[in-house]
Parts: structure tokens; sequence; C-alpha cells
DNA sequence: TTAACATTTCTATAATATTGGAAATGTAGA
DNA sequence: TCTACATTTCCAATATTATAGAAATGTTAA
């Protein structure tokens, strides 16, 4: 992953509005929530909840698919475990004792 | 995790000067690296470095000691975790078997 | 086609973050 | 104490981001 890739998803969820939105998609499965049912759960009004999606959308965080009238979302889990790999990389200066094996969901 | 904590961490790491502060770190280990060299490693001027540092520091993603007149970080390995762990939490609706246990470093 | 609904784009305003030179602070050794 | 060095604070200019109402776009069912 090169760092700017790393950075957008980063800044993606630095804001409390976007975290809240992916941890609630991570968390409903691959099915994912219309965005008028996240718009709801969370009380967010229709232009900012697009603008935010949109941000998740460009950083690579979150799919989105249209069914009808409806754009369902869900979390993009392998770009997630990108980030996180990314973020541990080699770490602890090769004590590799000290680091279980990373995550994938 | 608090969601506010997740966010101040998010955003120390969402930006590329910080983020290589940290995964330099990371990769150092337990012992870290002083200020001065890190800035040198990565061609930080003084203050700009400092600035960085600090957000890190408030983000709880790294620590710093002093020893003579140098001000060594590392990085805070168990934060790191935490975030992680707040990000993938209850992941994939309960489907279990698509989830790796969450790392630790 | 018309009405109802879901979502996005447009827009302006307000708030926040980044940069780095210069000065200040703190530490160590001679 | 004096000097050298490491790091931080101060500051002002510049750039980026968040918010949400209103209007526009796209979709479905009758």
């Amino acid at each position: 992953m090169k760092i700017e890739t790393a950075v957008v998803a980063l800044a993606a969820l630095a804001q409390e509005t976007r975290l809240s939105i992916f941890r609630l998609l991570v968390q409903a499965g691959k099915e994912g929530v219309a965005a008028g049912a996240l718009g709801e759960k969370l009380g967010i009004p229709p232009a900012t909840l697009s603008f935010h999606l949109k941000a998740l959308s460009h950083a690579g965080l979150v799919r989105s698919r249209t069914e009808g009238r409806f754009v369902i979302y869900s979390a993009n889990y392998g770009e997630m475990d990108k980030l996180i790999a990314y973020l541990t990389e080699h770490c602890c200066a090769g004590d590799a004792g000290q680091c279980a094996p990373v995550r994938k969901c």
C-alpha cells in the first residue's frame, strides 16, 4: 500500500460521523445497509450523509451497489485489512514473538 | 474505546508526515528513536517535527522519555492494537468464520 | 405520465490543520 | 559559568474540511 492511499483511508475514518458509518457497516456484514437507513440510524441529514459516504467510497473503505431506488453501502473488509497490515508492517523491530499474525476479515 | 479517542488517533495518523513517523517508530521497536534522528531520517524541520510528535503523543500513539538532552520517542503498541480492535469490533455480522482473531503486538 | 421517494450535487459559511523561521527553553560537558 | 546542542513554543500565512438547506437527478409504481 502506498502512503497516500493509507492517508486517504485514515482521513476518511478520522471523523466522528464517518467512523460511525464505517463501524456500522463493518458490523452489518456483506449485505450492507441502504443510505437512507444509515442516515436514519445515525441521525444524519441526507446531504451530510452523502458527503461522508463519498469520502469513504473514495478512500475505498466502502462499496456501493444500486438496488431499485436504494443505494446500498457495505464495508470493504479487504481494504480495511490492508490498512491494518500497513500500519503494523515490520513491527517491533523483528521481535516476532510479540506479534500475532495479521487479522483477516 | 470511546469514539472520540479513536477519532483523535486516526486523525493523528491521517497525515503523511505523522504516518511516516509512526510507522518508523512501529518498526523501530520498544527502544524508540530520538527526535533529532527522526527529523534527520525523514527530512523534517525541528518545529514541524515537534508539532507532529505532539499530535501523536496527544493521541496516545507514541510515548516519550528523556535521556540526557535527547527525547526518545517510541510507538505505543497497546494503543495501536486497541484502535485496530475498535475498527474491527463485531465485524461481519457475527459471521465469525471469516474473522481471524485480533492481532496483538 | 404523474406523484412519491431516495440520493446526490450545489453552494456558502464556519471551523480546523499545516508549515517552518525565529526565539525560547532545557541539558551536559568543559 | 559558558558554550554547544536538542527540542519545543510562538506566530502568521495558507490550505483544507465539515455542515446542511435547497435544488437537481434518478427510480419506481400506479
